[in-house]
DNA sequence: CTGATGGA
DNA sequence: TCCATCAGG
């Protein structure tokens, strides 16, 4: 789940993207687990069954992934998926609560089949979602036939996608969750992967999602602390590496303690309950020096459209006359706006170089 | 989630 | 053109 900053974020540190566009000619660094992940948890029929190939496969993430990315070339950004490594060590607890929280999910799922309760089906269909090695595969091998760039990271996929943003190779990382703001990135965009209307949990609402943009900066400004504080008041809040946080602290107590005494180290330690040990400054490496790589090229080269209906029609029983339409569509968008040959005119720009 | 469809 | 609804695989 990651670090949960969302009530430490004031509304003057995000940009509300009305129009995808806005973003035109940006690199958008997208952390591709996390986007993988809610395309298959919601690309859904109504009771919870995610959409399969004739061999029982799952083809959610690849459904989502291929219209998504078609869309975001067409508002004229330039995506590079980036994909989780080998989790670090400290990580291990929380990957297991994951998935003891994931089998609780499929055996409830399991009754609300039997009981034949639609809503909960979907919801703990949900909840039980798991994204495989094939599935990773199956969507890397779709970015290549489409003839978009992915990173493989060694380690954490948005410490990664974090550092390509501060070295100034992507304008933004782009993730539901908050943690590439630790890990530094200058930008952090949100809802990149899944706008338009959602369903309010358990309830009959629904609200417009829109995208937005958190600067990090601005962010620091408006809390009034350094970047190592923020990583420091993630910590009292919980992450990944200690999930659990400290007893009885929430965000404000966070900031409030952190800007009282520095850091987490200069905290009295009566004020700081937990009921395990944590390796504070362990994991504040990870955040501050994660282990990310240099290994990558951003070329966008040009989609292989047959390539694309042999996996998606051949494969995996799309309808090639459904994907041949979203073809149309991406190719078009994909000379127009990755290799700007708009007009004939791409000549008179200068190329874009250093993002932001 | 996304695209297609059909009625307002 | 907008929106609600449905099916996609």
């Amino acid at each position: 789940m990651g670090v949960d900053l969302r009530e430490l974020i004031p509304d003057d540190a995000k940009i509300i993207i009305e129009d995808l566009r806005t973003l035109r000619g940006r690199v958008i660094a997208i952390d591709g687990y996390n986007a993988l992940y809610q395309f298959l948890a919601a690309i859904r029929q109504p009771d919870g069954t995610p959409l399969m190939d004739g061999s029982g496969r799952i083809t959610s993430h690849l459904s989502g992934l291929f219209y998504r990315t078609i869309n975001i070339v067409e508002a004229g950004i330039k995506p590079v998926y980036v994909f989780d490594g080998k989790p670090p060590e400290l990580k291990a607890k929380e990957i297991e609560r994951r998935r003891v929280v994931r089998e609780e999910a499929a055996r409830k799922y399991e009754e609300a089949v039997q009981a034949g309760d639609l809503e909960s089906a979907r919801r703990y269909a949900m909840m039980s979602a798991r994204l495989t090695d094939e599935m990773v595969r199956d969507a890397k091998a779709l970015l290549d036939a489409m003839g978009i760039p992915w990173v493989q990271a060694p380690a954490e996929g948005e410490a990664q996608a974090a550092y390509m943003a501060r070295k100034g190779d992507a304008y933004a990382s782009a993730s539901q969750d908050y943690d590439s703001l630790l890990f530094g990135s200058p930008r952090l965009v949100r809802n990149l992967t899944i706008s338009g209307r959602r369903k309010l949990p358990r309830r009959e609402e629904y609200v417009e999602v829109k995208p937005e943009v958190i600067e990090l900066d601005k962010l620091l400004s408006k809390l009034g602390v350094t970047y190592e504080n923020l990583v420091d008041i993630g910590i009292l809040l919980g992450t990944d590496y200690n999930p659990d946080g400290f007893e009885g602290i929430g965000p404000k107590k966070a900031l409030q303690l952190v800007k009282v005494y520095g850091s987490v180290e200069k905290i009295p330690k009566p004020l700081l309950k937990s009921p395990v040990e944590v390796d504070v400054a362990a994991i504040k490496k990870y955040f501050l020096q994660p282990q990310v790589t240099d290994n990558y090229r951003l070329e966008w080269r040009n989609p292989d459209p047959e390539a694309v209906k042999r996996i998606l029609v051949g494969e995996h029983d799309f309808s090639a006359e459904r994907v041949n339409a979203a073809l149309d569509r991406y190719l078009k968008a994909f000379r127009e706006n990755i290799r700007g040959e708009q007009k004939g005119l791409s000549k008179w720009f200068a190329k874009p170089g250093k993002q932001g």
